[in-house]
DNA sequence: CGCCTATATTGACATTCTTCGATATAGCTG
DNA sequence: CAGCTATATCGAAGAATGTCAATATAGGCG
C-alpha cells in the first residue's frame, strides 16, 4: 500500500482515494441482499406472479401443477417467501391459500427504487 | 390429484383451478433471477454503491480499503459484476478503474419494477 | 533487465442452496 | 375409527457460492 496522508489532497502518489466508505452500510446492504436473495430464484419469481394473479385462490397442488418441480420443493419456496414476509396463506379445510402480501412487496419495491435511485 | 373437466366452471370438487399457468415464462424467470442474483450480494452491492458515488476513479485497493474482504474477494466480485454487465473498468497504468454501467443498471431496474408492476 | 506493485486467476475448503424421496401431520369423509 | 388427500417436514445428496492463501500476470521504475 503507497503511503500517503489522510488531510493531502493530492490525487496520489498512487492511486487510492482517502479511505472511500459506502454510503449503504453493511448492516442495510445484508438486509436488502437477503430480500433480493428470496427474489433471485425463477421458481419463487412464478409464484409470486401466479399468487399475484390469482389473489387468493391458490392452493399448492396448483402451484405444483403449474411449475416443473415436485411438491416438497414447492412447498419449500413458499416457506421462504413466507419467512421473508412476502406471501402468507389461510387453510381452508384440507387445503392452503396462498396470497402475495401487496404491501410487503410494496415497501420493498420501495426499498428497491431508493437503493437504484441512490446509484444515480 | 381430483378429477376435473378443463370446460367445467365447477369452482371445484376439490381445489385445484383448471390449469394455471405462470404469465413469466421460465426463459425469462430465470433471466431475472440471474440478475436479482447478482445484485443479492451485501459487498455487491456495496461495490454498486461506492462506483456509483466515484465514478469512474475507483481501483481495487480503494474497494479492498473499503470493504471487509480480502483482494481475490473483491476481484471475485467485481468479476461477477462485470460478466452481468453491471459494471466495467478501464486499465491506466497498473491501477484498474471500475465504473457502473449507467444504461445497463438502467435497464435492469426497468424490468425489475415492470415485475413488480406485474404483481400489483 | 530485475524488482516492485496492482490486479487477476487458481485451487482448496466451507457454507449455503436446491431438490426430492420418504414420512409426518392434519383435516375430510364414510 | 379407518382410510384418503393436501400439505409440511425431514434427511440426504448434489450443485452452487463465497472466501482466501498462493501464485500468475502485467505494467511501471530504476
Amino acid at each position: 500500500m503507497i503511503e500517503r496522508t489522510e488531510t493531502s489532497e493530492t490525487p496520489a502518489t498512487g492511486c487510492c482515494s482517502p479511505s472511500l466508505a459506502p454510503r449503504i452500510d453493511a448492516a442495510t446492504a445484508h438486509a436488502l441482499s437477503d430480500d433480493l436473495g428470496i427474489l433471485a430464484h425463477p421458481i419463487r419469481l412464478q409464484i409470486l406472479d401466479l399468487l399475484a394473479q390469482h389473489n387468493g385462490q391458490v392452493c399448492v397442488c396448483d402451484l405444483e401443477a403449474a411449475l416443473p418441480v415436485k411438491q416438497p420443493t414447492v412447498s419449500h419456496h413458499l416457506r421462504l417467501l413466507r419467512a421473508a414476509g412476502m406471501i402468507d396463506c389461510e387453510r381452508r379445510g384440507l387445503w392452503a391459500y396462498y396470497f402475495v402480501r401487496r404491501p410487503a412487496l410494496e415497501a420493498l419495491r420501495t426499498r428497491l427504487l431508493a437503493q437504484f435511485d441512490a446509484l444515480r
